[in-house]
DNA sequence: CTTACGCTTAAACAGTCGTTTCAATCGGAT
DNA sequence: ATCCGATTGAAACGACTGTTTAAGCGTAAG
């Protein structure tokens, strides 16, 4: 009777184990809390993903693929209608982010373990990502670049630096954020982002 | 002959500590690590500091009471020499952490360790760091707000939120950062905070 | 010399870690 | 009904975790 669709062994894995990272982190979290959370037996995750090593890889990739995707679509968007304007560019790099925290599929945990992520100083995990989805950053890096002419190398540099942070960090907490009563979360996190998507520009525009 | 000052057992075990926290996480050290590391007894942690949690707090306070000291030093020149002017209070904030990471005596890992403090949302830590340096954040909160009248409530927060993770990241990111052949490091440093206070002072500007 | 105290040591504690093993079970093709 | 490859289950592996124990150390006071 129930729509009750059937979740694989191996996507309810990469749920559990998903929250937890965003909660107690990558070392913080061990495999059984994972498969506990997860309703599945131990090994399975082994048997799924080879290694707890390669389940942090998996859970990055189940969201970062598609949200890798919206970025660049968003971006090619942004700089074909907005040729030139600095804050739609910086709207193609947060939005797809956003929707993934207000995505009724879960997500919302991701934007904190990419959080987690960039703290980390861990080299495997960053050359996973670095390896993957480097050229996301690039793109974006050099759009930004082409709306700031005679800016000196290391300034842009200093300045895409500053935003990442900033939005790394406020992005994570968009789910967190306590929202004034009567407010949906939905339109409360979208003006959280135009905000963020201000400061962002203000600060990279100077 | 040498002037080798006597180091002792406290100390090596906070300064190991505060290398590997930053390096890979509360979690991920381990004791043996930090001990090994010192190179003293593992059950010196436990005679020391009782515990590993506590050892975590101990690291943290070892700097942070003198840096919280310094900042709201700086913050009341800033007030008292520039009243109503942003970038005063932003770099009494920046410049005590800078000098951390230029210390002689170590300290330029607790930066990074503080950018690890931020992303975990550990409920003890968060509690502890809370409890004892909340006042410092509060304090800054209260002179930057002040510089804006008529800011709102919730825009002001949002502001706030989006600088403190620029900062955070950012400050961590200044031992990492490749610096230019011919540049000294203290240099360098400084013209990295000069360009984060302009970023965060027209993000906040607007 | 003896006692007392702060500190360090090696060893062990029970518990948890990631990973592996191998038998049991399943659904679908023959 | 029979087989087969894919998946799951319970149990165990050795290594490592934070913490505790009790004996030993050097030094300063009685």
């Amino acid at each position: 009777m129930s729509a009750t669709v059937h979740f694989s062994t191996k996507e309810r894995i990469l749920s559990a184990a998903e929250d937890l990272f965003a909660q107690f982190g990558f070392a913080g979290t061990s495999l059984r809390q994972v498969t506990t959370h997860a309703e599945v037996n131990i090994a399975a995750v082994n048997y799924h993903f080879g290694s707890k090593d390669n389940l942090v890889n998996e859970v990055f990739r189940r969201r970062l693929d598609e949200l890798s995707d919206k970025r660049l679509l968003a971006l090619r968007e942004a700089l074909r209608d907005h040729p030139g304007e600095l804050e739609p560019i910086l709207a193609a790099f947060i939005e797809p982010a956003l929707s993934l925290t207000l995505d009724r599929h879960g997500g919302s945990a991701f934007v904190r373990v990419l959080a987690r992520a960039y703290a980390e100083k861990n080299e495997r995990l960053r050359k996973f990502l670095s390896d993957n989805y480097g050229h996301v950053l690039r793109e974006f890096s050099k759009a930004i670049g082409a709306c700031l002419p005679g800016i000196g190398k290391e300034e842009l540099y200093w300045r895409l630096d500053f935003t990442a942070g900033a939005l790394t960090y406020a992005m994570a907490d968009f789910g967190l954020i306590r929202r004034p009563a009567g407010a949906t979360e939905k339109a409360h996190c979208q003006r959280a982002a135009a905000a963020l998507i201000r400061f962002a520009s203000a600060g990279i525009r100077q």
